[in-house]
DNA sequence: GCAAAAGTGTTGTGTCTACACCCATGT
DNA sequence: ACATGGGTGTAGACACAACACTTTTGC
């Protein structure tokens, strides 16, 4: 589960208690069980950390089969890449936190390189489809929005050009109102909002497109 | 598992004996081995259809876990994505029969979906990767691969401009052979070879890339 | 007036499509 | 010579990045 949280994207991991990797951080998650979809199972394990209303994308990543990812035992797990906006604020447990993805802690098991793979699902999905809308408030500012990017992304995005592009793919609009600025003043700023929230893709065939 | 088969995009499926869904085409596959991994699983069960060797590209698709696709019972599931090149040419078991993407046969299960799911996944990179190479023979013309990009994504493809992105993109190289022409005359074609013939990302950053 | 923040105008660059044209071969 | 198929030249459309400039506010 991701989020930008005080300008930087981090990932929700919980402490593990018990051996195996007892106090290093794993993914939040769990067994499933029988007759359960794995989607609902992930929004079980998900609820008891963070009110599942909060989620506002959920996607499968992959399913890992080795082996060796856990100790003594062969166990196949499927990962899932889940979204939160940047201005829910879930109570949660003591023993979870939000971490850097950038900065990871020690995690259990592969759950490192899960959540690079989400990562970097995430920032491939900001290029080609509206997954902005996922991160973002339900109404922001372009810099709010060009901050949100920057901190998916890992690097310092234009507003200029991230309004432009994602107001030419009709991807935002806005909402006709502003919002006053802060006491060092400033012109006020438009407020946007997305025109869908649900994943789409807005640049499809970026080469090799459909003849007229 | 899909092949440019006959100028048409085809996936090989096998006709199942028993119930459930008697008489209907599936995929190939099977259970999963305890301790086996899920791609070591997946190539277990084509060798038996098909010469593992043939096999170009494999990528996992995803998991499905819905309670009713299967009846009676609760069953997952974790699709593939297997390409053969257009040259090979296996041997297969009389149960078994390469069928047109776009004109699937009645099929068992969630089959059919999960075909057009891969069919799908292969437009989409044909367009951001080098995924070319496995649907193609070791050497070509620019033709050749024309026709097969135009089956595979299901509209022609101008071989112009198919030869300028992907020289442009240092995907293809030449070989600086030619092939002789055809009884009917023509300028004899020159030769081309994927540079790779593992799948690489050849188009990262559509919009939003990094500053310098 | 001046600083701060938002937003627009404009120019340049690179990638792609379309299409005209040229090239090398067989008959 | 002419048909056939391969390949190149070139021009236009478009999307994007960069950056200068203008607008609107607080102090």
């Amino acid at each position: 589960m991701l989020q930008v949280r005080d300008g930087v994207l981090r990932v929700l991991l919980w402490k593990r208690a018990r051996e195996p990797f007892a106090g290093r951080w794993a993914l939040p998650g769990g067994y499933l069980e029988p007759g359960e979809t794995l989607e609902d199972s992930i929004r079980r394990h998900l609820a008891v950390k963070v009110d599942v209303r909060e989620l506002s994308h959920l996607e499968q990543l992959d399913t890992r089969s080795e082996p060796d990812r856990v100790p003594d035992e062969w166990q196949l797990a499927t990962s899932y890449l889940g979204l939160v906006p940047t201005d829910a604020d879930p109570g949660l447990p003591d023993d979870t936190a939000w971490h850097p993805v950038d900065r990871l802690p020690p995690t259990a098991f592969d759950h490192g390189a899960i959540v690079l793979a989400g990562r970097d699902r995430l920032r491939a999905k900001l290029s080609y489809t509206n997954a902005g809308f996922a991160l973002a408030p339900e109404t922001f500012t372009i810099s709010q929005l060009r901050d949100l990017y920057g901190a998916a992304l890992g690097h310092d995005v234009s507003a200029t050009n991230l309004q432009r592009v994602l107001l030419r793919r009709n991807v935002l609009e806005p909402t006709g109102s502003r919002r006053e600025p802060g006491r060092s003043g400033g012109r006020p700023a438009s407020l946007f909002r997305f025109r869908s929230r649900e994943l789409a893709i807005t640049d499809e065939f970026a080469v090799l497109r459909p003849p007229r």
